[in-house]
RNA sequence: GGUGCGGUAGCUCAGUCGGUAGAGCAAAGGACUGAAAAUCCUUGUGUCGGCGGUUCGAUCCCGCCCCACACCA
């Protein structure tokens, strides 16, 4: 039989987890997780981890397996988890992915092109220049070195344009004579599912989700990490308002109710992403039922 | 009851020396190849509180009314 990772997808707290849960236990399989947040062990509940008891039913990778002070990025995340994988196959032909970061399951599913390594140091460099120049001085920069990025590129987006300068001048070339748009192939099969709710249901999810988060401490635990808000992992939803808060710059509430917003913001731009990809077969994730068949039937086809 | 200041997009407000109006936020849509829960792009018709009057023409001027706030009684 042929290596299958069975691929869920889907919004921010539309289920995913304990449908993921479900999965693997049919399959006595295992989980990673493709979550940009939930790999690090510092943050925990407001990036809804699966709880300690689904953790104990289903060994999960990329769970708490990173610290909020290590790099971890899309190119990270793809050879993390192909070794994942093949340990999963080791012992088992089906394995599961489970996530909402569209960019990391696309590393995954279809591999990124291969850049190499920057110059030690060039991105915090040019992190802070442009802190200190601004915007009209990257673009300026992006010009000079890179105008072919700077001719298509969205010269309005700061990253892309930190990114672009990087690779530019570490490796003298374009990062767009890079990106190929190549999809390499596995050599498993992997079947997408996604999950996916009515608007109403999925705003009622979010607003109670973060309720409970609340309840559950998610001021101290932000209280705690204060120190380390600047960190690119704590750049997170539920963590940068109770920061606003705890700087005295909003009020509890205000910080709450914009929890509230970002988190329907975010899944909004989820399934932008998501709803491109045609390859992928939608359920509700009430109905596990119709997704549990689904998943045997085309499994065994292969 | 009197005086004052307001009533314009879901919210906060700007503006039109009279030719039917615009910002921020929200919202909606989109992009996305090493920060992705990040970052970026696009989208603004609304009885301009109501009814009359003046005018070729009123959201803008005038009158009355309604509502909100403040102060005075």
């Amino acid at each position: 039989m042929r290596k299958t990772c069975i691929v869920i997808l889907g919004p921010t707290a539309v289920g995913k987890t304990a449908v993921a849960v479900e999965v693997a236990l049919k399959y006595n399989s295992q989980i990673i997780s493709a979550d940009s947040r939930q790999c690090y062990k510092e943050i925990s509940i407001g990036v809804a981890k699966p709880s300690p008891e689904q953790l104990a039913r289903v060994p999960h990778f990329f769970i708490n397996s990173h610290s909020i002070h290590q790099e971890v990025n899309a190119a990270i995340f793809e050879s993390y988890a192909l070794s994942a994988v093949e340990k999963i196959f080791q012992k088992n032909d089906i394995a599961v992915l489970v996530g909402g970061t569209g960019l990391y399951i696309n590393a995954f599913c279809n591999g990124m092109d291969i850049i190499p390594d920057s110059k030690p140091g060039l991105r915090d460099q040019i992190t802070e220049a442009y802190r200190q120049n601004g915007l009209a001085w990257l673009q300026q920069q992006v010009k000079e070195a890179d105008p072919l990025y700077f001719a298509s590129g969205e010269i309005q987006n700061p990253q892309r344009l930190m990114r672009a300068l990087e690779v530019k001048l570490s490796t003298g070339k374009s990062i767009k004579e890079y990106h190929t748009k190549n999809k390499i192939v596995r050599d498993f099969d992997i079947i997408k599912v996604g999950l996916q709710l009515p608007k109403e249901d999925l705003y009622h999810n979010i607003h109670y989700r973060v309720d409970e988060m609340m309840r559950q401490g998610l001021l101290e635990e932000a209280e705690g990490l204060r120190l380390f808000r600047h960190l690119n992992a704590l750049q997170t939803v539920g963590y940068t308002e109770l920061f606003d808060y705890l700087e005295e710059n909003i009020s509890l509430e205000q910080a709450v109710e914009l929890i509230k917003k970002n988190t329907r913001n975010y899944a909004k731009r989820q399934m932008t992403w998501f709803k491109k990809d045609t390859s992928t077969t939608w359920f509700s994730p009430v109905d596990i039922i119709s997704l549990l068949s689904y998943l045997d039937i085309n499994i065994h086809n292969k």
